[in-house]
DNA sequence: TCCCAGGCGGTAG
DNA sequence: CTACCGCATGGG
């Protein structure tokens, strides 16, 4: 186990922010347990102090990159303009949240199959998916399924998939796997692009993957700060808070950031009270 | 029950 | 360029 003491980091924001699918909140109180490609964690926290069930090694090597626990997130809260009182009640709603380095083949067949789709049926979708076409792995006693690598997707017909309950996305999964596996577009240059827009830009050479849906594999794989996804909700608040625009100069280089806390603070947070 | 969900691709104007 | 439409499914 690897204790740490952390500033802004909340394994209760970072659970319910909503972008890791495939991380839980357990029957003991403040220990959380996820998945993140083939690896499984054990995660619990009191105040800033944070327990990893991990070795050194994997601490270092995979979860310090994950949770962004280099990154002094305090940096990104002070920016906050203190006049904008909307954004500083949702940060002070999700301060804890971090921008979280998970795996882009995940990201990318997550993200389709979020798309007008409710969180807890993505959760099971995504579920299925790693049952059916994941490995089955230990973590000591505990049993967990990975997520499928596009080799063990590719044996999904359309059909099968539709079965899963992913619906008209089945298509997208199909062909974006097919198209990866193919080389038409590579997550190896997906990763080693600098710019944003690039990389948004080859992405959406996926079936299924559009502007929003790119901007999340950007931000929740890629981390590029820059990337601002607009559903739904960020839409009606944009409308509604921003009528003149969200200020992108004044968030440069992390507008993500900003975004999440204001996707929370819509989701769980005290919308409409202001 | 009925509405809707972290949209996208396609078509029409 | 913008405006719409169809798409699958089950959670609340």
């Amino acid at each position: 186990m690897i204790t740490v003491e952390l500033d802004n980091f909340s394994l209760r924001e970072i659970c319910r922010s909503g972008q890791c699918f495939r991380m839980h909140e357990t029957a003991e109180n403040n220990t959380y347990e996820l998945v993140a490609g083939d690896k499984y964690l054990k995660i619990s926290q009191a105040g800033s102090i944070v327990n990893f069930y991990c070795s050194d090694v994997e601490f270092i090597c995979y979860w310090v990159p994950y949770f962004d626990i280099d990154s002094d997130y305090g940096r990104y809260i002070e920016k906050v303009n203190p006049r904008d009182t909307y954004l500083s009640a949702a940060v002070q709603c999700g301060n804890g949240i971090r921008i979280l380095r998970q795996d882009l083949w995940e990201m990318i067949i997550t993200f389709l199959i979020s798309q007008q789709n409710n969180i807890s049926r993505i959760r099971s979708c995504i579920e299925r998916l790693c049952v059916r076409y994941g490995e089955k792995l230990k973590a000591g006693d505990t049993e967990y399924y990975s997520f499928p690598t596009p080799q063990q997707l590719s044996v999904a017909t359309e059909e099968e998939l539709r079965r899963l309950g992913m619906g008209y996305r089945a298509r997208y999964i199909v062909e974006t796997t097919r198209s990866i596996l193919a080389g038409e577009v590579s997550l190896e240059k997906l990763y080693q692009m600098k710019y944003y827009r690039r990389a948004r830009k080859e992405l959406m050479k996926l079936s299924g993957v559009g502007e929003k849906v790119a901007d999340c594999i950007c931000l929740f794989a890629l981390h590029h700060m820059d990337a601002f996804p607009i559903d739904t909700h960020i839409r009606q608040v944009l409308d509604e808070h921003y009528r003149r625009g969200f200020p992108n100069r004044r968030y440069h280089g992390m507008r993500g950031i900003m975004q999440q806390y204001i996707f929370y603070y819509e989701l769980i947070g005290e919308r409409g009270k202001i």
